[in-house]
DNA sequence: TAGATTGTTAATCGATTAACAATC
DNA sequence: TAGATTGTTAATCGATTAACAATC
């Protein structure tokens, strides 16, 4: 299978796994073709943004019929790199960090945390969700043995650059940053920024229309 | 204080979070004022577009100065509603319902989870993060006697409709869905979906190229 | 053939950035 | 006054939607 060479835009790329999602879902029942307008059955936005979507992963549908599910399916995840297998750290084990190891939809995508660091004393043996958890002492060292590029990053907003600095001594290059901090790292190190509290503020708006349109 | 009445774009919504935890930084640190030039050396983008995030708050800035910090604060808070009292019910005390009931941030603004539901079965007195947790078939009743008409949502996806069902008929009028499962709700019902796996998604592209860029 | 579908080009819409005027 | 800043209008950029041609 040839490569997608196209460069997708960022909002397709933020729908990608929402097709993959249904088109597993639709796998399991036995389909073989999909079409855009059975696609967007599911889903609530219009069908030809999802060909244009599907445009960029290049591949060809067929008339009448639709894209081939098992072709398709392959193209987002590669296009995705869950078809590979990435090994990760995981540093915060909070509340957030907890749920983030016991989240099995990452490990379906390809993406393996293989063990979990905090700056609180943990005792030997500590595991959250069948994964080691170390204390934050043992991490450079660890990283460079295992050869581990990848670190999700849940620690407290406080700690959460200078956490960064020890990461990316340690030899890490991509961060996942849950902690609502922009970090400063060098060149060749990437970082994404999840930030629940964006969220939160769209629904909070949401909410207060509902109220002032209907109020109490 | 009057209430700003410009319609804020999406994305300048979700900046506000951002523009609010500076500020409450700042404050701390007993500034008065703060310019957009203050602001952006924090956040990594324009000040112009802070300008323009700012111009639809409804509140002004003095020049050489910037804006009172306490006003600005204010205004960010009341427009998303962060100014009042939210008490809401979440469903699905799994890893991520359990993180988010331990998320103190909420609280802070202003939205109090005062319980959580599982379709496990849960012994009485069960606790999670201080929150006590019931059997969903509790919810109806619950919902209508203490008047909450707000759901966090956390459950498995292939629950999330028909829970979502029995949320609506219990009242509640604003979901909070983190199921990935585009929900189906009637007129006067709104919900806000948070997908983790959007953001997982543009993170591995960032690691795709990172590794094709300089590979190994 | 008629109809369902892919796939592309043009038009529109929305958000960011550039340019600059106003003012303390 | 000079300089730092707010705040607005115009230009640009990016993404979605509309229109439609192609084809099985």
């Amino acid at each position: 299978m040839k490569r997608a060479e196209k460069k997708l835009n960022l909002p397709t790329i933020r729908r990608l796994p929402a097709y993959l999602e249904i088109l597993k879902r639709l796998h399991g029942k036995g389909i073989d073709y999909v079409s855009t307008t059975l696609l967007i059955d599911e889903l609530k936005f219009e069908s030809v943004l999802v060909r244009k979507d599907l445009a960029g992963l290049g591949i060809a549908g067929k008339q009448k019929l639709g894209y081939r599910l098992t072709e398709l399916s392959g193209a987002i995840e590669e296009y995705l790199g869950w078809n590979r297998n990435d090994e990760a750290f995981l540093i915060g084990a909070g509340a957030l960090g907890s749920a983030l190891l016991g989240y099995s939809k990452l490990e379906e995508y390809g993406f393996k945390i293989v063990a979990a660091f905090d700056s609180d004393k943990v005792k030997g043996g500590t595991e959250i969700h069948g994964k080691p958890v170390f204390h934050i002492s043992k991490l450079p060292n660890l990283a460079k043995r295992m050869g581990i590029k990848i670190a999700v990053l849940t620690v407290p907003a406080d700690s959460a650059q200078q956490v960064a600095d020890v990461l990316v001594d340690s030899g890490i290059r991509g961060i996942w940053n849950f902690t609502g901090i922009e970090l400063d790292l060098p060149e060749g190190v990437v970082s994404h920024n999840e930030n629940i509290t964006s969220g939160f503020a769209l629904f909070s708006v949401k909410l207060r229309n509902l109220e002032e349109v209907a109020p109490q």
